[in-house]
DNA sequence: ATATATTTTTAGGCATGTCTAAATTTTTAG
DNA sequence: CTAAAAATTTAGACATGCCTAAAAATATAT
């Protein structure tokens, strides 16, 4: 068995930020868009690149961007199966809402111990999607897919299951958490707005207008 | 309310050694031992005693050693009741050996959310020891004390309980666990050979000869 | 008391991960 | 097609946290 050379936690951000703006590691991804997921400047960037380049988990063509290999997309995985496994355990065990989760999450991700991560996963009962709806990927570094859509590319008339959000900053659920519009909600397209974007959903018997902002953060699926 | 300057995951593993070193941050530590401890350089440990003295945290004076300040010792506690939780939960919820813990803790006790450490304490009960039986400081810093000894300075013919290990290393708890001599074990202390400091002590029915070196990190605590 | 040994500090160097400013390559627009 | 704009990389710098080697202070032993 080969011996993987440790991985920073700066390195992980990285592995992470890759994977999720190159669509789960299939796409080439920038510079630039690394540089602004990270908040760093993009000399930081491309000095990080030939450092992942080198221990072989991304291939970087110069001026061309980067993308993970095998090697760094298993890595990005295990990362991420470590952020959603410790956000459902701070929701569902320590009573966080799911507002407050992703900053601790982000710390927790780092931790170091196949043996925490399967004990956990275990603990919390396998599950297979975290407080936001995202899949969580099992040990192997498989998840479940689910034909999902934005609000924003509804059908109008139609009825839909609320089913995870986009973006999951604290500002977009505490929105929803004000309407009650939880993972799970039925809800009903009743229109939408050529002007602005905006769509009229009904959920819980309350009729409510949302903005092409939140429509395009919001997952739904077809019931 | 002061807002209190960033502590690094390093100043941390410095202000936990030099608590310990010190009985509690009471004593003055000098520069040899807390390398020995963190095993780094005599001259690094001078470095990094040098920044502590500039936030605060511990009081340096040159070729005299250090010793924390109220703050110092304060952030200690906090980091020393992260480990501990940790340690609970490791061994509680996720199945852990007491022998298997330390490494984990050693990395989740740097995490930092306020809130994560309280509700992780409420989650377990409010526990009082971790696995190896020292007691976890509350949110105040304050816990409980024992009048424990080591097995080393015991009576012969005297009955007490085993309610802590000094040293938590994998191989000493190896070997108590290979004895099932496992925390509130009641053990009878029989003899004490002069010529090479070992005991011998019954429990659960067994006679056993323990050097003077388990001896030595062993506590017990009068029946 | 003084020479020797030990401890501690200083000085200078190195890797990591970041930055700014300048140079280079690629893309875009006229 | 070429000039300007944008993206990317290079070069050089800085803070952190560690190191080695040498100097300085303290402790120990005869």
């Amino acid at each position: 068995m080969y011996i993987c050379a440790v991985i920073t936690l700066s390195e992980e951000n990285y592995l992470k930020a890759i994977y999720h703006l190159g669509k789960r590691g299939s796409q080439s991804v920038s510079t630039n868009a690394i540089a602004r997921k990270i908040k760093a400047k993009a000399s930081s960037v491309t000095d990080m690149m030939k450092k992942l380049a080198e221990k072989d988990l991304v291939n970087h063509k110069k001026y061309q961007g980067v993308k993970l290999t095998e090697d760094g997309q298993a890595h990005a995985i295990k990362v991420i199966r470590k952020h959603r496994l410790w956000e459902v355990f701070l929701v569902e065990k320590l009573k966080f809402s799911w507002d407050e989760v992703h900053e601790v999450a982000e710390q927790l991700e780092h931790i170091k111990s196949e043996k925490l991560t399967q004990q956990l996963d275990a603990f919390l009962g396998f599950p297979e999607r975290d407080p936001h709806g995202d899949p969580i990927p099992d040990k192997d570094g498989n998840f479940a897919v689910t034909n999902k859509i934005l609000l924003s590319e509804a059908e109008v008339d139609t009825k839909y299951t609320c089913v995870g959000v986009k973006d999951s900053s604290a500002d977009f659920l505490k929105y929803l958490n004000k309407y009650n519009l939880t993972l799970g909600t039925e809800l009903e397209v009743l229109s939408r707005e050529d002007f602005d974007g905006s769509f009229s959903i009904r959920f819980n018997n309350i009729r409510l207008n949302v903005s092409k902002d939140i429509a395009a953060n919001l997952f739904i699926k077809p019931n």
